[in-house]
DNA sequence: GCTATTGCTTGACAAAATCAACTATCTTGT
DNA sequence: ACAAGATAGTTGATTTTGTCAAGCAATAGC
């Protein structure tokens, strides 16, 4: 339970990264045969599922570039899946809609996604999936509530030869001499 | 625990994806100011955790295609940081070993990384750590098992209308009827 | 009102990934 | 032993994906 335990559980967390970056991989395989790329699939559902986005929003949730997003939507709307009103409030954003032709088409996809994710789920046990999704919950608990912005974090134990400690804030990484 | 729930369980697996597709873009972030692609720091990870790789045993873990990772090591040779020995047992493969100056390259960006995973830590109760830790440790030895490859998998409910179970397996979605 | 900021778009570009064709080697069946 | 087929890897052509900076219109802050 010491700083001694630091290296190990940073190992279990990069395993699990490296296993699941793999497996997600493997998932969007299944959504090859779709028409859409992983990204476009992403903002499709992030638009099925929210009231009345605007571009920014969407860009700011997935992470994805605003030029790169803003000609996705402009697909989009050209293809007819989703339409662009101008917000009253603010001249310069527009409201996304999926359109009903948008929703038709992307119905599909959904369920292609669902069934992969039932096929993976059905190779398991009951139980096993009860823990399965236990598990998930809780890492999405754990990561999900915002870290405190406060105090940088002691990654290693102090060694003989350190010029001090090595500390990663947001990222960054800085070191700090005694 | 019915057939009932299968549904929620389905929904509750792909938020999680959803999560963690972001968080490990998040994640990936960081290792953004390396000269290596995300694609790069994968292969050049398994060289130097593995004894003496061949390209396709790497093309087919990382899920990778042959020809992009065929590219990306010979990037790796020519920048002298693998070296590639002609196998015995088969001419047609070689042996891949990471060279003295492959190791010193990779060993910041795996410091990086370490990093990285330890500010997130960082941000939490050990108690906190310990938690997320099993949670991850409990997927991977879920859903790392590889599932059985006999029966197809119920995914959905009988409903009235329908015309059969909808099954998937492998990926590939059937029908059957009753 | 003038300036800075914000939301979004556009053009130019670079990086990442896919695909098919091809060579060299190995395996299998007869 | 040898032809036919499979496998490991490379290469060229191409597409897809993503980034960056410049620019425009609308808004917000002095």
């Amino acid at each position: 339970m010491a700083a001694r335990d630091v290296e190990a559980r940073i190992e279990a967390v990069r395993r699990f990264n490296r296993f699941y970056t793999r497996k997600i991989g493997v998932l969007h395989e299944g959504l090859l045969q779709s028409p859409f790329s992983l990204a476009q699939t992403r903002v499709l559902y992030e638009l099925a599922h929210r009231e009345r986005p605007t571009a920014g929003e969407l860009a700011r949730d997935l992470g994805l570039d605003a030029g790169y997003l803003s000609r996705i939507l402009a697909g989009f709307a050209k293809a007819g899946l989703i339409e662009k009103v101008h917000s009253e409030a603010d001249g310069r954003q527009s409201l996304l809609r999926l359109t009903d032709e948008g929703r038709r088409t992307f119905a599909p996809l959904e369920v292609l996604a669902r069934d992969e994710i039932g096929a993976m789920l059905g190779a398991h046990s009951l139980d096993e999936q009860d823990r399965l999704v236990a598990a998930m919950d809780a890492i999405e608990r754990l990561l999900g509530a915002k870290p405190e912005a406060t105090a940088p974090y002691l990654l290693r134990p102090h060694q003989t030869g350190d010029i001090g400690w090595v500390v990663a804030v947001h990222g960054a990484v800085y070191a700090r001499e005694y």
